[in-house]
DNA sequence: CTGAAAGCGCTTACAG
DNA sequence: CTGAAAGCGCTTACAG
């Protein structure tokens, strides 16, 4: 079947009348429109999206960003693919089709978007992995293009966005090492320019600072977000003159490396070292002895990212009350054996 | 900037000199093109993707499917991340973007596919994930859609696809398990219709044929091809009566579930049983004792099945040759500690 | 309730 | 080398 031309002379009617009973108008005689409807089904025409988005300048596409750099491919935890079903659950209400669009890693990522954006393939858009500075936030809004941000950004004043609850995350690890007598805690932030990292390290600093611990730089490690980034703050760790005896964790999949040179030099979690992860990962879950870490449901982010994204967009704020512009999403601590020991003066 | 109309308005030329200018056709005065161009870049100017795939009848978008089954959002390995990035690096070339198309888990693979293509979002597919009986071959035959598959399938007899060497890795594996004394060789295998566990099965069966060794089926594992499969694994396995005194894995993330339910029996790996891994995982070379298991690069495969595609497509066929319907991806073993020893008879 | 027609933004023969 | 015009497949006021 190629086209409503074709589907219109099998039936004997105008593409018209084709086209305003196959969108569910309600000025179709029911039974011009089953007709129509049955012989859609029959011979599998589907509309063609380039002139439906031609014609309705909206392509009911929502891209997902996402980047596919080294790093990511090496270590990303599916976090993606989680929050996707999420999305969809929101978005097949409203037949909008969600796709992700995997910037190359040569490619800089605003001039990217910039690119998809302009051609025009989607209505909407998902980004994430937030830089300090983020050119794609005021690219976005110059365009106009209804957009939400995985995490926050310095960038703009104004812009919709949830992001994860380091200051949270921070506080209770921080308290619950202290409360066990920890007094050298230490951090790993991310060695690059992404926001997360100055986020979780400011909350840190906070955290410290409420129970009247000093803040001391060198106890912030920063390494690569992955396991080899787990095993080299092991590393670094275990070389501070003055040992810290507990560790917090801003990668989830960092535990597996870390634990791995801790025990290499016969340096126990949950013993000799307090550590706390940070999201619960399914790989993490396997380590002996098992991980303190946080919780969090990447279906629920995923509904939550789409309902405020639907919000923003004018066909479909009306479903949606605008419930704010941002959101700081929460996350459970799941306490495990890898700080559960209470520390005996030295 | 709106559309080309403004954009030869603002130049006071016609859109027809305008269009053909952007696009590199040689009959445009280079002057011409030159203040074309430089327009278009300061007004940011890109061409409306549904008016050209409508005009053109492409999209100039290549979809790569997959599914975000709950399994697969919990466990897949980002399989897909790394292929992308060789995917990319062809497209690029011809301006070909690549989209990743999520299949909702509540969705029939076969229909969301269906409804992608009838859309016509995409000019090509790449598929994966195949079934034994896979209804999405004959779809996309029979749509006239240009794809290609990742792994074999029993459905259609021609179809292009590229597919792991299943049958190298068992035949190594057992070769290398029975050169150490082996009789007994568990395999784990997937407890779903995806096609490569048959592929694995029998690679192995004819494997153990070749030195005489019998084909007992309750060596064969099924399992679901995750960590926690593989800790389901190690559990069934040990329950076995006359136990193995090895196991190939078939998932590259089953040996962290494995590793951790046989330590906790205190059947070490490498010593109490010899272990194979199947693809070289970055999560997986903490593992101690190290896994001795296959290794491939998805970049590498990327570029392979992008070539591929490209060669069964009309518009490019050209800078490609056909080089055959399909191909076996070989993988290497890198040999570690987890069946390095010999088996001293019992 | 249905049909005829316009037009979304582009590319491409066709004239000149 | 450039312009005017047709037409890709749809949806949608507008008549009737």
């Amino acid at each position: 079947m190629k086209g409503i031309r074709q589907l219109a002379e099998h039936l004997a009617i105008s593409i018209g009348t084709v086209s305003r009973a196959l969108n569910g108008r309600p000025d179709v005689n029911e039974e011009t429109r089953r007709r129509v409807l049955a012989a859609a089904e029959a011979l599998g025409y589907v509309a063609n999206q380039s002139g439906r988005s031609l014609r309705q300048g909206e392509t009911k596409v929502i891209g997902l960003m996402i980047e596919s750099s080294a790093e990511a491919v090496e270590n990303a935890d599916n976090f993606f693919l989680g929050v996707t079903s999420g999305l969809q659950h929101v978005f097949t209400r409203h037949k909008l089709d969600l796709l992700m669009l995997p910037c190359p890693s040569d490619e800089d990522p605003c001039e990217y978007l910039k690119r998809m954006v302009a051609r025009r393939v989607v209505d909407a858009m998902i980004i994430s992995n937030m830089q300090r500075v983020d050119r794609r936030v005021d690219l976005l809004s110059r365009a106009r293009i209804p957009f939400i941000a995985v995490g926050r950004s310095l960038s703009a004043g104004n812009f919709p966005w949830i992001d994860l609850d380091f200051e949270g995350v921070a506080e209770r690890a921080v308290e619950r090492l202290v409360a066990r007598g920890h007094r050298r805690i230490a951090i790993t932030a991310p060695s690059s320019e992404v926001n997360l990292g100055y986020v979780f390290v400011e909350s840190y600093r906070r955290a410290l600072e409420q129970h009247g611990l000093p803040f001391d730089p060198s106890l912030v490690i920063r390494v690569k977000s992955s396991e080899q980034g787990g095993y080299q703050a092991a590393h670094e760790l275990l070389l501070l003159e003055d040992r810290p005896t507990a560790v917090i964790l801003i990668y989830e999949l960092m535990a597996i490396g870390l634990y791995r040179r801790l025990m290499e030099s016969g340096v126990l979690p949950g013993r000799d070292l307090a550590v706390i992860g940070f999201r619960d990962a399914p790989r993490a879950r396997f380590l002996q002895p098992s991980l303190s870490c946080f919780r969090m449901s990447l279906y629920d982010l995923g509904v939550a990212l789409g309902q405020m994204l639907l919000a923003r967009m004018p066909a479909y704020r009306e479903f949606y009350s605008e419930a704010g512009g941002n959101m700081i999403w929460p996350l459970e601590l799941v306490a495990g054996e890898s700080d559960a020991f209470q520390l005996t003066e030295a």
